[in-house]
DNA sequence: TTGTCTGCAAAACATTTGCATACTG
DNA sequence: CAGTATGCAAATGTTTTGCAGACAA
């Protein structure tokens, strides 16, 4: 997607397209396979842009996640992922090698249905990947 | 359970049945609706064992995590919960008031499921609870 | 005695916060 | 100019670690 892409995307859900943020979406958006951490952001975007904080990072995609343009996985503790909305689907943690990969997987339905107002549904497999198995 | 039970519990899995471990697990039994932190089983031992550390309580479970005894539960950033292994079954979280709720649902089919080996399916919902909405 | 369990304190780690400065419309 | 975004550094909260002493087989 390019920039003006990007820029609308923000503008759709109210978030002032500022240059941090687009760097921030793009990351999220050009590699969705990746599922970054806060730091694996950080990092890549250290590069280009040294004054850059972390706490912009953080900052950054607390307002993606609060307008539901991003969402944030939590695997396992002191772990916290991002990926852009996609709809629904499910993830795969590898246990050796740690990757995660999206997969398609049905709805699970709930019995307590009723009782309950169900805003959001997750499913995480893990177990062994194709290589390392 | 009785105290012979929870120690028969330890035994089948080969960890030694010391006080403290006893303890722990004695609160994972009694109260498995609370999907305890590791703070919440800390904070109603020490009221009966005052020298008690809390290094020994991560310790404890981390020892029953690894034997499978005992599953983590990972939510949100900053706070893991714990629960005895009894089969599977998904989870309802609370957006409001954040209280866990075991639910039964159907395990959700995975597609890609020849590629990788899954060990374990993790279901969880979030929303509003009854006394919430 | 030997091993391992426990307690303590310090360290590690991700995330959050307060505040001053820089930027944007 | 007003409002908001950013950077910095310190603080927070949970979990981990190293080590010494206590305990159990």
């Amino acid at each position: 997607m390019d920039a003006k892409g990007l820029k609308t995307l923000l503008e759709k859900r109210k978030i002032k397209p500022s240059f941090h943020r687009l760097q921030v979406l793009k990351i999220l958006e050009e590699s969705p396979d990746v599922h970054a951490t806060a730091d694996d952001i950080y990092s890549d975007l250290s590069v280009e842009i040294p004054t850059l904080s972390k706490a912009t990072i953080y900052n950054t995609l607390s307002v993606f996640v609060e307008s539901g343009l991003v969402r944030e996985l939590v695997f396992s503790k002191n772990e916290c992922r991002y990926e852009l909305d996609r709809g629904f689907h499910g993830h795969f943690i590898c246990d050796n090698c740690k990757a995660v990969y999206d997969v398609s997987c049905e709805v699970p339905s709930i019995e307590e249905f009723g009782n309950f107002d169900v805003h959001s549904v997750n499913v995480t497999y893990s177990g062994l990947c194709s290589k390392c198995k």
